[in-house]
DNA sequence: GTCTATACTACGATAGAC
DNA sequence: GTCTATCGTAGTATAGAC
């Protein structure tokens, strides 16, 4: 039996019906195997939950490894390498987000935010802190910005990117389309794009004043 | 017994837990009467749920009724009066998403888009495409962009908004604030109107280049 | 390590008292 | 209309065979 197969499948089941809505029985199910097992290796229902949290939090990280350790050099006052870095970084979470592997993990994370628990701690430690982080600190550099207005614009910026996953269905409503093909994509990568240096000019300018 | 409060308290199970993991007898206990009065007024446990959806779709629709009529005088080459809507409507979202109230019915909406079934069909009908499209046609009349590019442009505004909402526990950890206080949601609301500005004027300048 | 068997609790639906 | 009682099913946990 593949762990990881198991825990993606914990991942769908806990996401869509949270942890007391999801049954060990159909996990176990659904992966071919016995519910005992999951008493065996993860202790019982609570711990598959964190395992799962922890899972996600690995897959992210090795999602984005390369794109934020590609961006781990620019200097404190390269305020274009920092645009540059931004456009990389946001460009790669909105193909991330348009696509549909993260449909599960992302509404297993969107739940945990709701009612933040152990799982959340170990998501944002594991991943998502540090990318935001991140993100907030190339904004800085980026506009000259002071942190918090720095961290409140990154909140903008994520949440365009962010839209397409947590409301794909309004989207494709609006949109007029069946599913996220890849010109309707490309326009959207675009706009978000065009969006982040208006935004980002925008603030500069505000800084200037 | 008030059907309301049941509604409510449906609302904020079946957000939790979905609409296999929610439970009647649950949902009954905390509303204070007896599984079968579910039965007795909604047939089950699926016309709880639809139910549910309804009321979800009524209270969003009087939340917004005012909002979306003082705008429904804007005429077709009304620019200004158009980007003077958006900002009012786009500005009550996120003071909506930032509220509390919204928590419960906001995560019944996410797991519906999520796998998206009758449910989805009626609030999409009752009020949310309404005041989509509404959005995307301000986008038009504001900026000359064709209809496509005016949808995708709305999708880029709601996921400002959103972010606070599907987001909340992230966007807490970034500002490290234990709550969106209102200093907070004020500096906030005055990037997304900023960013608004922005991008509405720079796709003005790819319309006319 | 993975399975079956079992004990106990909770589920949705329904029938019927009032 | 709202309640209690009951039925069949499905849940977690655990013990023990192999």
């Amino acid at each position: 039996m593949s762990q990881g197969r198991l825990l993606d499948i914990a991942i769908r089941e806990f996401g869509a019906k949270g942890l007391e809505g999801a049954s060990t029985r159909g996990i176990a199910a659904a992966a071919g195997t016995a519910m005992s097992s999951i008493t065996y290796h993860y202790g019982g229902k609570d711990g598959l939950y964190l395992a799962a949290a922890d899972h996600i939090a690995q897959h992210m990280a090795e999602e984005m490894a390369d794109a934020l350790a590609a961006e781990a050099g620019v200097g404190e006052d390269d305020a274009e390498g920092a645009r540059a870095a931004l456009h990389r970084l946001i460009g790669r979470l909105v193909e991330k987000m348009a696509g549909d592997d993260t449909a599960d993990s992302s509404l297993f994370i969107l739940r945990e935010q709701y009612s933040p628990g152990e799982a959340f701690e170990r998501i944002w430690a594991g991943m998502m802190g540090q990318l935001m982080k991140r993100l907030a600190d190339l904004v800085c550099v980026a506009t000259g910005a002071p942190g918090l207005a720095a961290r409140i614009a990154t909140v903008t910026l994520m949440g365009q990117a962010m839209a397409v996953r947590a409301s794909r269905a309004a989207v494709l409503r609006l949109l007029e389309v069946e599913e996220l093909d890849a010109p309707t994509l490309h326009t959207l990568k675009a706009r978000i794009t065009s969006n982040m240096d208006a935004i980002l000019d925008r603030m500069v300018a505000e800084e200037q004043q």
